[in-house]
DNA sequence: TAAGATTTGTTCGTATGTATC
DNA sequence: GGATACATACGAACAAATCTT
């Protein structure tokens, strides 16, 4: 429980990560929770026997990471603060910036997990819950008339995953699917659109997710599962004409 | 591509942060690639106009993410560093350890994920590759004796996994099987273990991935597929035992 | 080996900003 | 509004690492 299965391939690290890694650890040992307070710098200070400059870059480097949050004024301090599922996401979203990702790859994955995640989600949602879902698939009732048009309505579907994935069970299996719904959203946003929209296509997506709902509101996880099935291969089609161009974006939050 | 897709929830954001966004906007609009250098310290306080705590802080905030390496010395400096899979791993770890993550939960994703892995992988690895992998897999040909012995070959079972994430040719799906057989590896090193060994188990899972190897040497997607459903099934029977404890730890890298 | 140059690393003192009472 | 308790930011000095000659 150190917190080391490195063989100490001994980089030289400066003392600010260094002092990082001992606040980690200060916290783990007192197994802090969210929203307990951390001393303030001057404690740091003494605690750590570095200076207030160095505290400070510790402390961005803990915050960067999403682990502590920051307040200013009496009674402010450093908190520690459960890592986002947003901010996860921009860091993963990070090292795929570097990595050559088609929408294919997506798609590989998304067709394995998102049926899964439809089987596992019958009869288990809310009726509010469901009440939502079936809102957003009901959204946008007419074919688009525009290529704006048909970005925003893949922003809405794709929105409609997210969501699933957000009620998800299995924290993994929900994060996963929200990363990928991500990616293709940010994708979407802001690529060009040379392809005329598929009304055809689209009709169909939309049918899948109303379909969807209902399956998941009668409980039949097998139906959910076929269902998701066919709308992923389905929106693999209509991905699949755009080019396959890298996430080539930092993140932003 | 201003990197603002969120709709302005304005949270007071501290200088440093901001500076970390400018400086990443800054490499962006440049397209620097890993490697490039960036301004130095002095050049960044003349170009934020900021002081150099500042510029320490953001840089640190960026070197915590991974974007950046920094070194000292003359030719030293800060570098567009690409983010590694280990520290991507570790982030999202972090992320993790303030989830309710069961086993169950990552077995949902590995079975639907690892066959697809296999099948995808046949016919497509060289001898090397290929050779590797059967030498993981051979390792341990005796029945662990101890509970001990068991969790290293528990972990060198691990390791063969990981090792077959890092050739997979989808960098999405090979980061999250990479990403689970990390997690479950801390989990192993790290957990007492009441249950002795399960010879028959422990067999059937070790002949799985000699029979795994050999179908990805013929080329014979189907049949990959399938020895590593039936291999995760067996090693989800393995895990089942197991108590279902959370993620409790922070990155460590 | 040693000296010098370059760049980051670290400290300290002081001043300012901000939220609470 | 004023007092208080924090973080935030600045600037100047010095230390350490590392490359070149």
């Amino acid at each position: 429980m150190d917190g080391s299965s490195k063989p100490a391939g001994r980089t030289r690290r400066s003392r600010p990560v260094r002092v990082a890694e001992e606040i980690k650890q200060w916290v783990v040992e007192r197994d802090l929770r969210q929203g307990d307070k951390l001393p303030n710098e001057a404690e740091m200070i003494g605690l750590f026997a570095v200076s207030k400059g160095t505290v400070r870059e510790a402390m961005r480097i803990l915050e960067a990471q999403g682990l502590i949050v920051t307040r200013t004024g009496p009674g402010g301090g450093s908190f520690v603060g459960e890592v986002s599922a947003e901010r996860a996401r921009s860091l993963l979203a990070n090292y795929f910036y570097f990595q050559h990702l088609s929408v294919a790859d997506i798609y590989q994955v998304r067709k394995a997990l998102e049926p899964e995640l439809a089987a596992s989600l019958a009869g288990r949602l809310t009726a509010a819950q469901l009440d939502e879902l079936q809102a957003l698939a009901e959204r946008h009732p007419e074919p688009a008339r525009s290529a704006e048009e048909e970005k925003e309505q893949h922003v809405a579907s794709l929105a409609f995953h997210a969501r699933l994935a957000d009620f998800a069970g299995n924290p993994l299996l929900g994060f996963v699917i929200g990363f990928m719904a991500r990616i293709l959203t940010d994708l979407t946003v802001y690529r060009r659109l040379y392809d005329p929209p598929n009304r055809a296509l689209w009709e169909r997506g939309r049918h899948h997710q109303i379909e969807l709902v209902r399956a998941l509101r009668a409980g039949d996880g097998a139906r959910a599962r076929s269902v998701m099935a066919s709308h992923m291969a389905g929106a693999e089609e209509m991905m699949a004409a755009q080019e396959a161009r890298l996430m080539r974006r930092f993140m932003e939050d």
